[in-house]
DNA sequence: TCGATTTAGTTAATATATGAATAGTTCATA
DNA sequence: TATGAACTATTCATATATTAACTAAATCGA
């Protein structure tokens, strides 16, 4: 019962090193990383975003989003924007340029999810998610249970 | 249809950040990060493994195995041994030190793997094994069929 | 047996993750 | 209204990820 290799946590992390790379092509091809990518793609339907909202959506903890964003308006695809009612908000905003980015890979990006999900059927995808968000339901709304 | 958030990449993201805490409470007792218990655990069963094998096993790429394992011996936990046959290799061994953390902690390792598992019947562990191995199959070996 | 090729581990440069702490704001309330 | 609690983004220190390059050692074929 090798227990190690078939834990959750290897099951998960195997999955990703096998998905990502399809990815990360795209993402290296138009000089982004996968965390980059990420902040762009939550900006996507929306005209801004604060920090926070960014690193709820994305699953990137603030620390390391600071960096993220300071790299970004480096490269002139996103601008912070201090807000005026609360202060302590940051507005992240795309430029146009980060815009023009987002519109000339997003159908790239899309192709290569529905190429993922042509590998499995409508009720494989739907079972799947709810056989993991059992597995991984968070702790504390189990025990309310 | 919001893709993003239902893509594979944020999926199996989100579910491992909503795993690993249950494990980490664990490590962070011992002293440990999450990829120097991968470590240690890849050498419970073994008497010793290359850099290589290590890596392999615990999915930790080998720039990265250099510092965790410095570090693992820096605390005694491990020991580099140059082989004497093939001079490249280094054989990594367990201190005893680091035997009797094993054993300290894998039943409790085990105890938080098997409350995991105890979320699913075995027929949807299998379930989700199977589909997940559909959706991050290696491309190369998919183009073979 | 020599030189080209491979291989294992490592180094280097840059980017991100993690947990603790902090500066500046806002809010609630005494 | 002063003050402490709560909040947002950030900084700091340390650990890890990613890609390329590099060193030493083994292998292989002319």
């Amino acid at each position: 019962m090798p227990k190690f290799l078939d834990s959750l946590p290897m099951i998960l992390s195997r999955s990703l090193d096998r998905v990502m790379p399809s990815y990360r092509r795209l993402f290296q091809a138009n000089d982004l990383t996968d965390q980059q990518w990420r902040v762009l793609r939550a900006l996507w339907e929306k005209q801004h975003l604060t920090s926070a909202q960014i690193s709820q959506i994305t699953l990137l903890p603030p620390p390391s989003l600071v960096g993220i964003l300071d790299r970004l308006e480096k490269k002139n695809l996103i601008g912070r924007l201090r807000s005026t009612e609360d202060r302590r908000h940051v507005h992240i905003v795309p430029t146009p340029k980060g815009r023009a980015l987002m519109a000339h890979m997003m159908p790239m990006v899309d192709r290569i999810h529905d190429d993922f999900m042509q590998r499995v059927t409508a009720a494989e995808w739907a079972e799947f998610n709810r056989i993991l968000d059992k597995l991984s339901e968070p702790t504390e709304k189990r025990n309310l249970a």
